[in-house]
DNA sequence: TAACTGTATTAAGACACATAGTACAGTTAA
DNA sequence: TTAACTGTACTATGTGTCTTAATACAGTTA
């Protein structure tokens, strides 16, 4: 019963985004596996209260993006999304090497961020 | 002669943001030094060919969030820093965990960032 | 057929960003 | 003192994005 999709009216993210940042995330994660049917347009947008048109927007660019498949009068569904965690993968792996960098600068030695990774990888 | 900030019509980030961006960095990693005069509003929106308004803005938040003051009549010098630097490390660590924590998800472990960290580690 | 599905279009309002122009007060050097 | 600089404040305007709204059309399914 929990909506799959939280909305937050004070994020900076335009709302559009928030979909397609949840779906995202849901999908690379396996928590929606391929195939999984998403909720109508208007379904979605009925139970967060948001235009449809917002939703279809998202909608739009995840299936430009290729996490999902939309068929006119069947529904949207998620694709594969082999391809789309490696493409992220490597997104992520660059943004951690530029944030790193500029730690640098600021003193904190890669040292220490080994250290501060090691801190968590304990499991509890 | 290199002027200091460059702008960049194409980016996602309104013009205002990418002046106090390249300021935060350049005071940050100590390039300018405290006590530097800043070129005035007037001389750096002529010689960037935005409205001095824009830059009005960025630099009332550069002083807002302390990195530099502005003396009517005098002009705008770098701060101290060293709180700025400080605010802006714990801001950075905070990013660095919710980078990683998202990096797990898509089965990218903390040991194979920890040995991407020492490959780095080298000085060539 | 009826009720669902995605898709497309146009109109309107709210808001942020940027520009333009003007004005005022403090500082500094000629 | 004057002239030229400095930061600051304000209003008005244009533009683009986000969002809502109201329709409309075509494909699918029970």
């Amino acid at each position: 019963m929990s909506p799959l999709i939280h909305i937050n009216f004070r994020d900076a993210r335009p709302i559009y985004q928030q979909v397609k940042d949840g779906f995202c995330q849901l999908i690379l994660s396996g928590a929606l596996p391929p195939g999984y049917k998403l909720p109508s347009v208007r379904e979605l947008a009925t139970s967060l209260t948001i235009n449809p048109n917002t939703i279809q927007r998202a909608y739009r660019e995840l299936e430009q993006e290729d996490y999902i498949v939309s068929v006119p009068g069947k529904g949207s569904f998620v694709c594969d999304g082999k391809q789309a965690a490696q493409a992220r993968r490597r997104e992520l792996m660059e943004r951690f090497e530029k944030l790193v960098k500029e730690m640098e600068q600021l003193g904190i030695s890669r040292g220490q961020l080994i250290q501060k990774l090691r801190e968590g990888e304990e499991k509890p």
